[in-house]
DNA sequence: CTAAAACCTGACACTGACGTCAGATGCAAG
DNA sequence: CTTGCATCTGACGTCAGTGTCAGGTTTTAG
């Protein structure tokens, strides 16, 4: 499986893979031509580094975590391993805000449907009913 | 209350209060000689600025908000009513991608626990046998 | 009055993941 | 062989919020 076809299965693009294995968070064998070819255990991996990415871990942070995931456990997850557990509580940390936030647009939400709602006129039309306003 | 003094209460650095009326965000009284002044009730917008900033929106969307806030619905609701809607609807995805990350990340670090937890001792090498080429 | 501290505007630096372009090479198909 | 697409490396651009510095004015403390 050639770059271009790891890009396409897993939604990233071809910049980002190679920027992936600049950053050390993936392998590729060469072919002699200097072509990179994956196996499909790369589709995986390209997920979960998205999802770590999602999560707003840096490249420098998950290449640190994952020797821990190819190998868990042995000297590497010595510190690794606080690394994880800050990270998950930062995520939680995050979600918390996340949840705040979104509570208070919720209430934004509600004041401004209760206007809305309440104005007699054309907030938000449904179907357009008959043009009162005929031309 | 001067800039310096609204930075303290909130938290936020004096250079971000001036970007956040750069953007919009914020309005000042000025002073003959141009100084800003601000009144008590910033201090709860500087918060609400910094929540909504924390859940990922920009400072566009937040300014095309803000209108709700200070004035419900209007017309001015129009379309920031569906864009309130669809942040808020991002927030809740995000807080998804955010909770399917970390239910990795401890699935993570339950793997590498139990390595440690079952491994004695030899997680990290003993001290480096004795030097073969003594110098 | 004077020195220090706070404030002003304007500009440049930075970070980090990624887009994008250029120029060169590889590879499959007619 | 040739055409054309995929790939390679390397370099520069971007975006957005914020740090920071420069050079000047205002306010405050002694």
């Amino acid at each position: 499986m050639r770059i271009g076809d790891l890009a396409a299965r897993t939604g990233v693009s071809v910049r980002s893979l190679r920027y992936y294995e600049e950053q050390g968070l993936l392998v590729s064998t060469r072919s002699p031509s200097g072509q990179r070819h994956y196996t499909g255990d790369e589709i995986g991996r390209v997920a979960f580094i998205q999802r770590l990415y999602a999560a707003g871990l840096s490249s420098r942070t998950i290449a640190d975590l994952l020797p821990c995931v190819d190998s868990p456990s042995e000297q590497n997850s010595d510190e690794a391993f606080e690394r994880m557990v800050r990270e998950r509580d930062r995520i939680t940390g995050h979600i918390g805000e996340l949840t705040t936030a979104r509570d208070a647009l919720d209430r934004l939400i509600d004041a401004n449907r209760d206007h809305r709602a309440r104005l007699p006129t054309l907030t938000r039309l449904p179907p357009p009913p008959p043009a009162p306003t005929s031309r």
